[in-house]
DNA sequence: CGTCGGGTTGAGTCCATTCAACTTCGGTGG
DNA sequence: CCACCGAAGTTGAATGGACTCAACCCGACG
């Protein structure tokens, strides 16, 4: 069940079969969520953390005027509100966009890992820390890229966190979210999202349809989104 | 020599004066930088953490056609580059906006923190946590926000962590910074950057001379803004 | 006195938004 | 069976925001 929280950490380290095994211990109490379902509402102070095992995920904010941010998308394997066991309380909401299964860590049984288990620990905070670096990736799409190389991005950035998962064919993903989804992502308007899109689809790059993403020429796509998957840490070393 | 750090990690928790003593133990060697100079080069992979103890120093990612896009602002108190403990290899650079102040702390004696001090290091987790609550606010503030509420939310943000490490008058800062350097962080042109300043003037919300700036109407910036502070985990509870 | 970095202003162009209309498609009920 | 409906995607036209290019001001400094 756990595989691919597994795969995700095995990505930056090993993971030991005692660590694997606290983990099974410790995460339990598998849910479901429908597309448009918040799996954490904001302002909430959960006593536990959501892993996604499956299906996709948006943390978002809402401004006063309605529009909404996008501010990280998940995929099977992230622990989407990780973050809560210390940040204590939700400054954001998470979403789910697709129908997601889910498992929970209750942040008892986390601090225990913390006093226990240094490395595993580490592992954990480091999976924070990733986060933390597309956030940072994505502020820079958003400030300096244009939005055709910002979109390019994205796409490359999934595909990759995808792949590492499982989640991936060769050459494309399911991707089962609309446009309206991907402005609040960009913060773009839908017409003008559209607009980008077809862009990209014009250039041969990428082809969108019926909820799958298909990547046409992947040198080219990286080439636009200068894309450098360092930041995704995907790199096995002791840490 | 370590107050501001002491301050910034005592807004979250209780510090105990035996971690106090273990923090005052590991953290050293203290030097100096520029305003201009890479604190943390691009590409490196330091074997210590940079605590900035006094002076304004920024993270920033350089895109292919030389456009440059700062992705945090750091004061006193902030461990720039703690995520390199465990990330390993810097995927951006750091630089001081200002004259630096900066101690260190070896990669090593971290380890060593998470394992033999697990509340400390639950604390300097959360750090890492705030830094990425903070990139997700200024993702929001990029994507969803007018470029006025964008730099209004800035100058809050930079106010209200300006104080808690006592670097804050009672209605403004020193704020060695030129607009230039600005524009790189909200993703602008200098010249629109300037006319955004200029915006805020004229609404008699800040005043910016000297390097120095004043908050002239908390309450109307704030609400401009749309200022909320939960963001930043400023409450005392056990972590 | 000249120069240079930083700030300011104006004009023209291009990007992104809004508003509006129209299509396609799947679902639902008469 | 088909008429209708709503969600999602697409397109055009007009408005306003943000960019570039260019000029100019000013104080610090050599």
């Amino acid at each position: 069940m756990l595989a691919p929280l597994f795969l995700n950490l095995a990505q930056h380290d090993v993971v030991s079969a005692a660590e694997k095994a606290l983990l099974t211990r410790v995460i339990t109490k598998e849910a479901q969520y429908a597309a448009g379902d918040d799996i954490v509402a904001v302002g909430s102070r959960p006593g536990r953390s959501s892993l996604l095992l499956d299906g996709l995920a948006a943390r978002y904010k809402t401004l006063a005027d309605g529009g909404r941010q996008i501010t990280a998308l998940h995929v099977a394997g992230d622990f989407v509100d990780l973050h809560a066991f210390l940040l204590k309380s939700m400054d954001h909401g998470i979403v789910a966009l697709s129908a997601c299964r889910v498992a929970y860590a209750s942040h008892r049984d986390l601090k225990v890992i913390t006093e226990r288990a240094p490395h595993l620990t580490r592992l954990l905070w480091l999976d924070t820390l990733v986060d933390g670096a597309i956030h940072r990736e994505w502020i820079v799409a958003m400030g300096r890229r244009s939005r055709k190389s910002h979109l390019a991005h994205l796409i490359c950035e999934l595909f990759v966190r995808l792949q590492c998962v499982g989640r991936a064919t060769d050459n494309g993903f399911h991707f089962p979210v609309s446009q309206a989804v991907m402005a609040d992502v960009l913060g773009l308007s839908v017409v003008h999202m559209n607009r980008v899109i077809q862009s990209l689809r014009r250039d041969g790059l990428i082809s969108w349809t019926d909820h799958a993403i298909v990547i046409l020429d992947w040198d080219r796509l990286q080439e636009v989104a200068e894309f450098d998957p360092t930041y995704l840490s995907m790199r096995k070393e002791p840490r």
